[in-house]
DNA sequence: TAGTTTTGTGCAATCGATTACATTATGTAA
DNA sequence: TTACATAATGTAATCGATTGCACAAAACTA
């Protein structure tokens, strides 16, 4: 009843093999008119639509791509999707997606099933740093299929990414809180064993040293990417006896944690505390108290990983190809960090 | 070099047939411990690991599950997958996301496209009221796969569908700005061809029945959820004679843009104007001035979507199972709309 | 010991499409 | 008419795993 037509159904009918109708279909040369033009009536009419999974099996691809990010419903790794999703679609490939909540286990287990289900590349933000340690990550490179990651990568030869300027990122928010005229800087960092966490550390570093300011090793706060942690973490700060003047924090749910906290003790932003988050998350921007964040232009990133990966996966000779994309961040600065208008 | 290991690999290197080896790893009952102990062995020595894409085939089942919303980079959506990528990943499935941008031609290549793809059911969000009158529509039926609506549905008999009350949500919103004091509720509604809007604002218009309001349809204003769209259709409503001292929004990025207006005309808000949204977007909660909103629990949504998915597809018999689940929704009292304490 | 059951394997078809190679049919030139 | 090029179609293998059926060997049974 609900059975499908297939080829041999459609051969049946004509009274001819089903290599024919495979020829007429896919408009091959070594076909005569009339031959073709019964099959695509015949085909037409029988409502026949062409098996992927058989094509994927004969051909080995399967027109999927793993796309892999610690969690889906945050804004950032929303919009990369988004930019993935409407790239490949456009180019015949399926997205399937998968959550790691940054558990090693469960992260592993998807790259292995991953690879079971035979897709043809794997994008990935890594959530765990020694992930590439693995054997199970080995079976990726043995298999020969691109993998390309964006925004939190690991550094490992042949692969391509496509990452943020995090250093830059780190040194323009970190310079932009010095000419508000900010002294004692705060720097709210996440798991530094991380890429993008480290090199925004080093950009705030090396922005302190550029400024002539010196670097205080008990104003870099080591904790989660969110509100309660950075309320937290501007609860003990304020209790300092040099407290901080300006806050540049790693993520922009800490930096509003961090904003709830000083508000909440009379304090006043910018005047007395300038705050910079990072992500531009659409509260930031929606906010009274808009906050000055950096944009790290996610959607372009996933139409960009997406073009690596078809180059890639179109690439023919056996030449290992690393692309390594770097965008610019877009410091955007809003009511949270500013006290004097910006000087060019 | 890169070759994957098959059973038949194994085989031959312990002169026995495929079909012995694939009796061995299924733990079929007719082999001998020895004989299994051997190809388990040899299989692990040699890295194997099946080919889902040949069990796909043979058996019909691809595991892999499509989802279709208008786009994944709003949080209740994003929420919504989070909920069913958790819940069918656990259980063997994987989640392949597809985007229509409110795109009619781009819904019904979705759908054929994941048919050919062979997808064991689709879960979808619709874009567009009268894609279900459409031939594509229909070969989800031939098929015999599971359909699931969520949030946005269609009526069509025998589809199992997972939604919130909406009407519920637009009567206990509006009720709520009436016992604040509001007499003159405008509605900011959105399609309404589609159901949920609908029904939102059958609730609203039972509610001031019930409390005695005459209903002004001047006062139901038909927009896009977005900022510019709330903010532009508050701009006129302020300029009427009868100027509104509520507002029941259908969008929270609708109810944004009001509030912005609002405030940027002077006019006080909670006192001079209450205002509630919809869907609890994350930045409602965030800002100083708290917008009251309704929660949708979409994790949960998702999670009970995807539940209702596996029960069908694990489902033998021929009997078509029509689930409808309605959530209830959640109204969030804030600061945008809280002149005085809630009553009980 | 002959007959019967049990157990473990092999054989071959199947899922649906593609494609190198073989074969037949048609057309053209001498 | 013969010879050969060309065009169109058929045959069968292939992708990798599963599984009904056949069959042989081992294990009981009487």
């Amino acid at each position: 009843m609900g059975k499908k037509t297939t080829i041999y159904d459609i051969a049946k009918k004509l009274d001819i093999t089903a290599a024919t109708v495979s020829r007429a279909l896919n408009n091959s040369p070594k076909i005569s008119k009339k031959t073709r033009d019964l099959v695509l009536e015949m085909a037409n009419k029988m409502n026949y639509e062409q098996n992927k999974l058989a094509l994927a099996l004969k051909s080995g691809k399967s027109n999927n791509v793993g796309v892999i990010v610690p969690r889906i419903d945050s804004n950032f790794f929303a919009s990369v999707i988004r930019g993935i999703e409407e790239n490949l679609f456009a180019h015949g490939y399926h997205v399937i997606i998968c959550q790691t909540h940054n558990n090693e286990n469960i992260e592993i287990e998807i790259i292995n099933t991953l690879l079971n289900a035979q897709v043809d590349g794997i994008l990935m933000s890594i959530s765990n740093v020694d992930i590439y340690k693995k054997e199970s990550f080995n079976r990726i490179f043995k298999k020969q299929i691109p993998l390309i990651f964006f925004d939190r990568k690991a550094n490992i030869e042949g692969v391509s990414s496509v990452t943020i300027n995090d250093f830059e990122a780190g040194y323009k928010a970190t310079k932009h809180l010095i000419k508000q005229g900010c002294k004692k800087i705060v720097h709210l960092s996440g798991n530094t064993l991380l890429d993008i966490f480290n090199n925004r550390f080093l950009g705030y570093k090396q922005a302190l040293e550029d400024e002539g300011i010196e670097f205080n090793e008990d104003y870099v706060i080591r904790i989660k990417s969110t509100v309660e942690d950075g309320r937290k973490a501007v609860k003990k700060l304020l209790k300092l006896k040099k407290s901080p003047d300006g806050i540049f924090s790693s993520s922009d749910y800490a930096a509003l944690g961090a904003i709830q906290e000083i508000k909440n003790q009379g304090i006043k932003i910018p005047e007395d505390i300038c705050v910079v988050g990072f992500a531009n998350e659409p509260f930031t921007k929606f906010m009274e108290l808009s906050i000055s964040t950096v944009d790290q232009s996610p959607v372009e990133m996933g139409k960009i990983a997406a073009n690596v990966f078809l180059e890639q996966v179109n690439n023919t000779d056996n030449a290992k190809i690393e692309k390594k994309v770097v965008l610019t961040p877009e410091l955007l600065i809003r009511k949270s960090s500013l006290k004097k208008p910006v000087s060019n």
